[in-house]
RNA sequence: GGUCCUGUGGCCGAGUGGUUAGGCUCAGCUCUGCAAAAGCUGCUACUCCAGUUCGAACCUGGACGGGACCUCCA
């Protein structure tokens, strides 16, 4: 097993990475709340965590990778008076059932992470699927001391927890600073303390998503889901917990106090957290109204108006965002994504995705190149030191950034023993070619994105009759002739490289 | 206002107390009928000021700039 190092946000710092069951590991990774289409800042995150659940089984590890996603509980201005799930909110206003509001929406969720070639987790457990655990949990809370019912609200109580326990041990802030710096709001004062956070609330007459509990009618508390969800299939206390960065302040902190409240243990060994994406320098999020969605920036995904799967605002779109001057394929944008570490804050750019379609090409054209470049009896090139990079580069907490650097020297080295320059051994070739599959293919999850269907075969084989052509004017130096059919090639999106084995082509 | 992060060459973006990050762009060369591709070479940076050190972009302090969180957010 790989001695693999990983930024914890308790400690922050790397520490090594000891699992409590080896080789079993346990993942949880908040996943969306199904109100509305994920955007692009949401995808970098479950990029990044799809790439550590994919080292973890590269390197041996049996992972239950849980991914919930949230169809209530999820407050709009939590603690207002005038808070609504939003969930709820979304069916009021589209007139429809919330569960038709969550299930248009994860289409449109499974669709894009599929484009992105994330692995789907093991478990994605719905919050309402489990209100029964959450009432239970909750009651437990209640029981050990920790919250409180008020008027058919259930307020988890922060003073008393921190009475005994360091409640902003994640976030770094102590409980005075929190208490001074949180600003009025209103529905204050039926909790006894203003940090305490619903764990159960009371439904309102027209609430449509409502439960029966020991506290009357109501709906679970957003915090309490994933706390509830990961102890039922996780463990009391378990790996690695992920999330968003914005999540540490409160969600996970709150998920933290829930945990020690009702179990007496904290629940996570190593809290891991993504950074934000950022358009111009600012953060995308929604609340400032700065989010793109994936299907304005992919070429190719068209979905039909009446697609199930087609959310109205993805419809519409197909690839054409103003702030773009071309589409990308998926796969560039995941390779963009990688590109920057994942706890560094990334900034999309026109410019800055273009640089990286380039380079992605180019690392999967070495990977064509690589399976026709001749062997030698020698290796002029030291391809065992490079996989030991790149496994270095990955247990230094996932940097991907790094990782790419070294798979550019493997390009290198292709290219140049293709132009006779270097030399490599068959086991050699046959070593860059599991570097590709391990750290290209499995680990980054990058895949080629020609289809291999029927059409791009029968093309293939027009295209090279038709290079044939090319080829014999050239050998009889009729230059029109063959400029002409590279450069009608070339305006139908067919580029020509001739190499000293013959030409080749690509789209 | 409080807490915290950050400032790297034309652009993006790693990194470590002393050694080439890498990608993209640009220029020159090799190859080529020309071009593209590929290869080679060059452009060699670390906001500013002070300190610690034999030596700092990397540690400490300050200034200025950018950002995040403190309210829902991945």
């Amino acid at each position: 097993m790989q001695p693999l190092f990983l930024y914890n946000t308790l400690l922050r710092k790397k520490e090594e990475f000891k699992a409590i069951n080896p080789p079993f590991v346990g993942l949880y990774v908040c996943g969306p709340t199904l109100y509305s289409d994920v955007h692009i800042g949401n995808c970098r995150t479950f990029t990044s965590f799809d790439i550590m659940y994919r080292y973890l089984l590269h390197i041996g590890y049996k992972v239950r990778y849980v991914r919930n996603i949230t169809d209530v509980g999820h407050m709009e201005n939590e603690d207002a008076a005038t808070g609504e799930d939003r969930i709820g909110k979304q069916a009021r206003l589209k007139q429809l059932e919330p569960m038709e509001i969550v299930q248009r929406y994860s289409f449109g969720f499974r669709e894009v992470m599929s484009l992105f070639n994330i692995l789907p987790p093991s478990i994605e457990p719905t919050a309402s699927g489990h209100i029964i655990e959450q009432i239970e949990m909750t009651q437990k809370i209640i029981d050990q001391g920790y919250a409180y019912e008020k008027d058919g609200n259930v307020y988890f109580d922060v003073e008393k927890f921190s009475k005994t326990n360091n409640y902003g041990i994640l976030s770094g802030r102590n409980l005075e600073d929190q208490l001074n710096n949180t600003r009025d709001l209103d529905g204050q004062e039926e909790k006894k303390g203003r940090l305490d956070f619903a764990l159960w609330k009371k439904a309102k007459p027209e609430h449509i998503m409502r439960w029966n509990s020991p506290w009357g009618e109501g709906f679970p508390g957003w915090h309490i889901e994933c706390s509830a969800m990961s102890k039922k299939y996780l463990g009391e206390t378990f790996d690695i917990h992920g999330g968003g960065m914005d999540l540490i302040p409160t969600h996970h902190t709150n998920e933290i106090a829930q945990n020690i409240g009702c179990c007496g243990a904290a629940p996570v060994n190593y809290w891991v957290h993504t950074n934000m994406l950022t358009l111009n320098g600012q953060k995308m999020s929604r609340s400032l109204g700065n989010v793109f969605l994936p299907a304005e920036l992919f070429s190719g995904m068209k979905l039909a108006e009446d697609s199930p799967s087609a959310t109205p605002s993805q419809a519409k779109l197909n690839g054409k965002h103003p702030l773009f001057e071309k589409a990308f394929s998926p796969m560039a944008v995941r390779f963009f994504m990688m590109q920057t570490h994942y706890r560094s804050t990334l900034d999309f750019s026109n410019e800055a995705l273009q640089a990286s379609e380039k380079g992605f090409e180019r690392l999967m054209e070495a990977y064509k190149t690589l399976q026709t470049i001749p062997a030698s009896t020698t290796s002029s090139e030291d391809v065992k030191g490079i996989e030991a990079k790149c496994y270095a580069a990955m247990n230094d907490d996932f940097n991907t950034s790094v990782l790419i650097a070294e798979l550019f020297d493997v390009v290198k080295i292709i290219n140049s023993t293709n132009d006779r320059k270097t030399q490599l051994t068959q086991a050699d070739i046959d070593l860059l070619k599991t570097i590709y599959q391990h750290f290209v293919f499995d680990i980054m999850g990058l895949k080629i994105e020609t289809e291999n269907d029927k059409t791009t075969v029968v093309l293939d084989k027009v295209i090279h009759l038709v290079l044939d052509i090319r080829n014999d004017a050239k050998t009889n130096k009729n230059f029109s002739l063959s400029d002409k059919i590279r450069d009608n090639l070339n305006s139908a999106g067919v580029t020509i490289k001739d190499g000293k084995e013959g030409s080749s082509w690509k789209i």
